[in-house]
DNA sequence: AAAAACGCTGTAGTATACTATAAGCTTTAG
DNA sequence: CTAAAGCTTATAGTATACTACAGCGTTTTT
């Protein structure tokens, strides 16, 4: 047997029969052979191809994004390293806003938590909930 | 007038009448006063707390966590200040995880992308596209 | 007074990324 | 050979956070 039918697919790739499809209809993957029963039919190239899907979701990719990384993959010359280097690179910005937003929320908080007692005395003066108030 | 309609505190925080209402409907902000209307009246009190959802939205907390922490705001005399103050460590320890796994993921998506030469060459040996195939 | 602006409820739609279910074939294990 | 496991499609549901109507009443402006 040289291929993989779709659960095998999922259980190579940690994933489930569901997601692969999805992926399917979503057009990351191509629609794959069918034996007679209607079964898919995939290859060992699918197995990389997941795992790059699996990889580029767990680097903050969105599935549009990854479809257009998946794009310059199967079609590397024609485009440039130039290309490719550039959505990495917008998709760090991304992830860097998002680490600044956070940690100035966490300064905040942090701060308002700080100046709170903590005792066990009742919350109705409470530090952390007046600086929520106002 | 010493109260606020819909649209004056959507004004002043810069958001809009259904979001406000969506907010309410999710527990997030009281139901107000009504007018013989039917109208929403809404105190000053009112445009703090949207102020600090709307932070924490902009922070990326999720609506359900910002209820959470408006609900220390409720029930001040049946909570004590070290039961407010372990809601907001708790949170501050959410806060840490969410920048540790960005982190993370910008540290993967960074080391693959300084590896990348960017240049105008075809992609064919670029190494993002390698590194999120293997 | 008429028109424009504002507010109300309720329902439905959008986007993202799956996840679950139903009903029915096919393959495999015992 | 039968039952369990696996696969099929299509549809619907989940969770998050809104956003957009429709249809109608109220308030404000001109």
């Amino acid at each position: 047997m040289g291929y993989l039918k779709i659960g095998q697919l999922a259980k190579l790739t940690d994933t489930n029969n569901e997601t692969l499809r999805f992926y399917e209809s979503e057009g990351l993957l191509n629609e794959p052979r069918r034996n007679d029963a209607g079964y898919r039919l995939y290859t060992q190239s699918e197995v990389a191809r997941v795992h790059f899907i699996l990889r580029a979701r767990r680097m903050g990719f969105s599935l549009k994004e990854i479809g257009e990384l998946l794009s310059m993959q199967v079609d590397r010359q024609s485009s440039t390293c130039g290309e490719v280097k550039e959505l990495a690179e917008a998709k760090l910005m991304d992830i860097d806003d998002k680490i600044a937003e956070l940690t100035r929320m966490k300064n905040a908080l942090q701060r308002i938590t700080d100046a709170c007692c903590g005792g066990n005395e009742s919350a109705v003066h409470c530090t952390i909930l007046n600086s929520l108030e106002t």
